[in-house]
DNA sequence: GTGGTGAGC
DNA sequence: GGCTCACCAC
């Protein structure tokens, strides 16, 4: 395990080898990781996975102690195993049965369920034997995960700094790189000077070479064959200080919520995914740049992400191997003419380790879906609408959650899936935008569809059955409503007057939370960016115990812990005490009931009032770094203008961010992102006043509802998909297909900076560097063959 | 709007 | 395997 030699201390630079003076990395460098920008070689990014999340969860629910085996059940099977669990050998694919007889003492915890005439779910003592009347709830997972994303979100900088992607219930990738750029400055205050002459290529000075501190656990190991008589570089320093962040937000993790989980720090997504699953539980891995290769080495490439699947498969078809290692030699030209030009690229990449793709700063859900697989499949429609009933509960307690009753959040589409046999199929409809969203609403535009499908011909024997909201929208400003941060002044009012006419109803107080929300006024008292002596010495000398942290600690916290209540004040299904399997009668053909239920369900769902303004799109944060810009060519990411004062690359304190360093090159982004959250304010402030006059008696339950809003987020998945220009023609399938697919490549040659609003994603070109985030549909575009 | 892929517990 | 979720292409 780990490195056994701090690389540093072990290293006889300063004896023998003749130091460099000069870092391999530029000032432009240095800019370029202020803003995050993913071709930034000094880039840091984390990836902190809990540790088999839903057993941890019901350890804290249940308060049982660490080391005692547990297992989260579902139905018959297990979900999640816990590692004491699994020391008996215990995986994911036996039986509870199974697993009891593997482990005697054995903790198995059922899912929570949802029940027909139950208004909310529950964890209840036999649901194992209810399989068919029940469908489980995944909510109070949801729940514990918002907690820890409120509690990751608070141990970093405020807003624009701190950039979180949830990549799905129990996983995050964190964007460290320009916090890491504050704390080099404040640490390193040399590095805050103009580049001599002004130019940005120049090489920084090197760092200092006193010992640096990396924890034994976290580090990757190099190659035996390498020598160490490399000098730590900034790339080094900067993986470091990530590490040391990742590190006390695991902590903060485990003092404030008792969940432990595992981590990667590297300079990418692809690597940091890696390195948290590296050492499993609780530990974290670091992955230097110098230790990437050998590192990579011991894995076979369907273990990088995106690989796991049909892609990785006919990469391993296409190459005849599985190892990293040998894919390393099948060149470009192989890869692009097996998998397609995007494809191809991406792979090839890949394995090398490289991987531009952006840590996308976003929490909130896109879409949600309640599901159940019917063991004996249901051949009824009243059965299915039964079961709608409760999919609409269960979904609609969710949207609850979301602020749909506040109006701070909306989905816009409806959607059922069902499957027949290995066939699914899916109908979909517009959910009316007109009044307040209602449970009721929902069910009917389910039974519509339900309806729909059943008409259509082919729906039963039905196996499985799913209804899910998506393509949620902001309602009225606020929260992620304020992208305004890239729109100046008076746009910014515009659009933020536009949105409060939009608004309806809104009578909730400080649903300020979500991405930077609070914090901003934390009275505290970070100053001094910069020591008063950027001497030189101080330049080289080292700080003390990396104990000072130049990073906000993690505020005050007032008591705004998350409320894990779930609100469930919903009109309650009505108990027809139906039971919800049973078909007892299959030859009574569905067509009647169908007759009437499509008459009714038209009825109550076809209202279509007014339509409101339409949403107001919001822009990025931050221009989202054009990935086309490679190491070389950074010119545009430096920040200084020709004429640029030589404080260009310092920071200065933003009062209004607890003082936390900005750098001056994004001054008055920042100012206008203050400028448009403080309008936001004032403007939820009297949208308040009204509806308090409005509803001057309104219950309670609004005020649970306050207390339950959090931080939300789901999110999930992430497939590459390479940038959609080009894949090639479409649907090429042809492995052999050859010419054709050219073009796409350059795609993205006007990178963005300023690129403002509108349609975002840069065309990225689909190549080298620009793969990603256009990413997605790697494995597509090939024929079956 | 519909269907498919990928990933995780 | 069951249940989620995201994103992509047609």
């Amino acid at each position: 395990m780990s490195s056994s030699q701090p690389f540093l201390s072990s290293s006889p630079s300063s004896l023998t080898s003749p130091r460099r003076k000069k870092s391999r990395f530029t000032y432009k460098h240095l800019a370029a990781l202020s803003q995050s920008q993913t071709t930034c070689p000094l880039r840091v990014i984390a990836h902190i996975d809990l540790d088999a999340f839903y057993a941890q969860c019901e350890m804290v629910r249940l308060g049982i102690p660490a080391d005692k085996p547990l297992a989260v059940q579902q139905w018959q099977g297990l979900i999640a195993i816990n590692y004491p669990a699994r020391k008996f050998g215990l995986n994911r694919h036996i039986t509870s049965t199974e697993a009891q007889k593997l482990c005697p003492e054995l903790i198995m915890q059922h899912v929570a369920t949802w029940q027909e005439g139950d208004d909310k779910w529950a964890y209840r003592e036999d649901s194992f034997k209810n399989m068919a009347s029940q469908k489980v709830s995944l909510d109070p997972y949801r729940l514990e995960s918002r907690k820890i994303l409120a509690t990751i979100k608070e141990a970093l900088p405020p807003a624009p700094i701190q950039r979180v992607e949830k990549a799905s219930i129990d996983e995050v990738f964190l964007d460290l790189s320009a916090q890491i750029h504050s704390i080099l400055l404040q640490r390193y205050p040399k590095l805050s000077g103009p580049p001599p002459y002004d130019d940005p290529s120049t090489p920084l000075p090197r760092p200092p070479t006193t010992a640096l501190d990396w924890h034994t656990d976290a580090l990757v190991d190099l190659d035996a064959s390498q020598t160490e008589d490399d000098d730590p570089d900034w790339d080094d320093i900067c993986i470091l200080l990530g590490s040391e962040t990742v590190r006390r937000i695991r902590e903060t993790i485990r003092a404030k919520l008792n969940y432990t989980c595992s981590a990667g720090v590297a300079r990418n997504k692809l690597l940091a995914k890696l390195g948290s699953g590296h050492q499993k539980p609780n530990a974290q891995t670091v992955v230097r740049n110098r230790a990437v290769g050998y590192f990579l080495s011991s894995f076979k490439f369907t273990k990088i992400r995106n690989l796991g699947g049909k892609l990785g498969d006919e990469v391993v078809a296409l190459c005849g191997t599985d190892s990293v290692a040998e894919l390393l030699s099948v060149p470009l030209e192989t890869l692009k003419r097996g998998l397609g030009d995007d494809t191809g690229t991406w792979v090839y990449h890949a394995v090398r380790g490289e991987d531009y793709s952006e840590v996308n700063p976003r929490t909130q859900t896109k879409s949600m879906l309640s599901a159940k697989s019917f063991r004996p499949a249901i051949n009824a429609f009243e059965v299915g609408v039964r079961w709608l009933r409760i999919f609409a509960a269960d979904i609609f307690s969710r949207c609850i959650e979301e602020g749909v009753l506040e109006n701070k959040r909306r989905p816009r589409t409806i959607n059922l899936h069902h499957k027949q046999g290995a066939q699914t199929r899916s109908k979909s409809a517009p959910i009316p935008r007109g009044g307040a969203l209602s449970e009721e609403t929902l069910f009917e535009l389910a039974r519509a569809l339900l309806a729909q499908v059943v008409a259509d011909g082919r729906a039963w024997p039905c196996a499985n059955l799913s209804l899910s909201v998506g393509g949620f929208e902001d309602g009225v400003v606020g929260n992620r409503g304020i992208g305004g941060f890239l729109v100046r002044g008076e746009e910014a009012k515009a659009m933020l007057a536009s949105e409060r006419m939009n608004a309806a109803v809104h009578g909730d107080a400080e649903a300020e939370e979500e991405d930077h929300g609070e914090e901003t006024e934390r009275p505290q008292k970070r100053r001094k960016l910069r020591p008063d002596n950027p001497s030189i010495a101080n330049f080289f000398g080292r700080r003390e115990s990396s104990k000072d942290e130049p990073e906000p600690e993690p505020s005050p916290e007032p008591e705004r812990q998350p409320d894990p209540e779930p609100i469930h004040h919903h009109p309650s299904l009505s108990s027809s005490k139906a039971a919800l399997t049973p078909v007892p009668d299959p030859t009574s053909t569905p067509s009647d009931d169908l007759d009437a239920a499509l008459l009714r369900s038209f009825s109550a769902a076809a209202p279509s009032p007014p339509p409101s303004p339409p949403a107001v799109k919001k822009p990025r944060f931050f221009p989202s770094s054009s990935p086309n810009q490679t190491e070389n060519d950074v010119s545009d990411t430096y920040p200084s203008s020709p004429t640029a004062p030589p404080e260009q690359a310092a920071t200065y304190p933003c009062a209004q961010c607890g003082n936390f360093p900005i750098p001056m090159s994004q001054e008055a982004e920042h100012e206008d992102w203050h400028f448009a959250k403080e309008l936001a304010k004032d403007l939820r402030a009297e949208e308040r006043e009204r509806g308090r006059e409005r509803d001057a008696s309104a219950s309670t339950a609004a005020e649970d509802r306050k207390t339950a809003v959090q931080p939300r987020g789901r999110r999930r998945g992430r497939p590459p998909g390479v940038s959609k220009a080009g894949t090639s023609a479409s649907g090429r399938t042809g492995v052999a297909a050859g010419a054709g697919a050219g073009a796409s490549v350059d795609a993205g040659s006007g990178n963005g900076r300023g690129r403002g609003r509108g349609r975002g994603r840069p065309p990225l070109g689909a190549i080298g560097v620009g793969v990603e985030r256009g990413q997605r549909r790697l494995g597509f575009g090939r024929g079956e063959g």
